[in-house]
DNA sequence: AATGAATGAGAATTCATTCAT
DNA sequence: AATGAATGAATTCTCATTCAT
């Protein structure tokens, strides 16, 4: 009866063909991301989401089969802006430029891209245990530590999978916490502050790192 | 939207003289914490509260005139909790003691906090703005900064207030994160991973404060 | 977290202790009865049940859980009452009876009851398969005929146990499809149609019975 | 409640002269009459149909104004192929043939025609009143009846034209309602129990016309 | 004070029907 | 003519809150 399959995640119940419905189903992410940041997952209405995008709740059904596969939608597209993110990163010369800049360089990008959407990561980050956010917010934070965990693999290839998927973590979940509250103050525009909390993001990331990456004995650290 | 909304938080309908009144609130926030913990603040319904509690939602109206009314008195307790917490490690000697130690003081003590409440602590601290949580978030969040600034006042005098403000602000977020990914991690009963996370945030923090607490040329930095 | 357990059947939520809840259950299956009736199940409304039962849809769903568990209601209700005609019916002393007045009393206590009940009758024996209305009318018809079969068994007792059941059955069928149409007919206030085809319900059944009913060689035949 | 509501049946919107439409349009009406009778007027989605019918929305449309249409035209096609098979019987030599046998015929040909329908007919015999259903309904069941008066007009030219009426009436609804019936098992793949239900309907009939066509006194009556 | 039944606004979702392409 | 995206009224069900007992 339905085409679409339902392995975990809820998928999109029609792909748009012509280039007004992907259009609009952008429309639609748009203003779902826009409220979820505003209000939280469970508070946005998909009336409220359908009326932002400037449809009808009806088309809106059209294209997701339910508030979840919405909530879904917006992670995936969180999550592939991030990985271009990482990737462009990793893919710049990263290994001969000292760790300093790296970091920088990664936050900027970071807030750059958080600049539009770092409002819906806190949602997602946030996620009640037991929750329809849990599983996105999963998907999401492992492949962000996946990317990491590549740039700390080429720069302190000394250490061993478990510790670089350790410090990744750590590193990637405070920066997230600051880059959160950054975001949230300069929406309440209290853009000074949010500039010092992003720059502290930098002090915080590179001296962790450095405490955590430890050369072993009669190697040669490059900084 | 509301129209008998009070200004500000709403209080607690009638505070309970006689001890078993007492006894019956410290029920509900219990039931009220564990709950919102487990789904969230949406989620939780005041029936399954009252449930849980084993009171009747009558009752439960008796007390507190409304949901968010609950939120704020478990946030409220959660922060009385949180303050006894500082002031304990305040009140130690803690002036003549390595910056490690006291950390590692400090981060044991929030666990040791946490470990009970940590789960409603990752609700509020990271609550979407305009939310009834955001209130009570900001509540709680302002205060916790406030006790760190006085440990940072004692070990670095130098820093100018705003100084202190941002590095004890960026600290705890930077924590706060990291102890409640580490108890997301205890409770899908992932024990060790938990106890490194909680090890690292140490890390993290004495690194960041070393970092950032430059001592100004002429002085004598104690460590 | 539910209480009520779900075997098969959808229960009502809560059972009503107090006598206003209980009575309160009755005026709603009472109007759900005859929307159902009126409309078909499809077509009834919740908010029209409870709109015509004088309560708000928010009781009606204290009581049952859904729309469903309201059709299992009436159904079941529906079910005690023709097992309370037909138990009458045995009890009397219905083996010395001839048939023509057998059947007399078992179609004028069906008409009795149908009078209330047998507009729901019309919507439960409809049932598209597939449908919640087919397992509530096949419990109820089998139950039905299985009260036909002990009649049958009293004053056939050469049949087999299948003959029982097919004789059962087709009789059944055919009575509840003349009492359903003259129900209709009632209803369209054609009250003589009405009685007319009630008298032919019982030509039909006894012409039946007595053709069906064929005595065994060397057996006395009792009329 | 509808505000363009037709009186009387809807028509088709446009009858198609090409007989690519005309194609479509059975195509459409075969696979409404499936669907209404695997699911039921109200649970079948116009868009379901048009689905069924590898058509798209847009033109089913084209063809009805709206589902109430789809069921008319069903009904329509329905209400044709009973006619057909009417008048064979009574084209046929019937009034020299022994009433059993008539009847037989009767049967065999309803069970030949509703082996295809019966699945539909159960549909519409037993809708709900006040329904859209209904209308369509009275009019098959009226022509339906109107052709077995005319069979016992021939058989029985004594009856008065109430009786036969009634009789007819009586008979039809009664062996619908167990071809019905034997449908449904057949479906449910009983094949034998089916195959014995079929045979017992044409036993009630028999049984019930010999008794209610009483030959008036003086009158030989011709078996 | 305690209880739990009652209320109804509001949320998610469906589906007949229209209309732009 | 054909297509399928768009529309929005209508439906089921939930849950914060009130109130009679």
């Amino acid at each position: 009866m339905d085409e679409g399959r339902e392995t975990g995640a809820p998928a999109m119940r029609r792909v748009p063909r012509r280039a007004r419905g992907q259009q609009r189903v952008t429309i639609i992410l748009d203003a779902a991301e826009q409220l979820f940041a505003e209000v939280g997952y469970d508070a946005a209405t998909t009336n409220e989401i359908a009326s932002r995008a400037r449809t009808s709740i009806g088309s809106l059904y059209q294209f997701f089969p339910n508030k979840e596969a919405i909530l879904h939608a917006v992670a995936e597209r969180y999550h592939a802006g991030m990985l271009a993110v990482y990737n462009a990163l990793l893919s710049s010369d990263s290994d001969n430029v000292p760790l300093e800049v790296l970091v920088e360089r990664l936050i900027e990008a970071m807030i750059a891209f958080g600049g539009a959407h770092i409002g819906f990561s806190r949602i997602i980050l946030q996620a009640p245990p037991n929750t329809q956010l849990a599983s996105a917010a999963n998907m999401l934070l492992w492949d962000m530590i996946g990317q990491l965990e590549r740039l700390l693999a080429v720069r302190a290839p000394w250490l061993t999978s478990s510790q670089r998927t350790l410090y990744a973590t750590v590193g990637l979940t405070a920066v997230n916490a600051l880059l959160s509250l950054g975001i949230a103050e300069k929406q309440v525009s209290n853009e000074d502050y949010a500039h010092q909390l992003m720059e502290q993001a930098k002090v915080m990331l590179i001296a962790y790192l450095n405490a955590a990456i430890v050369v072993p004995e009669g190697t040669t650290k490059r900084r």
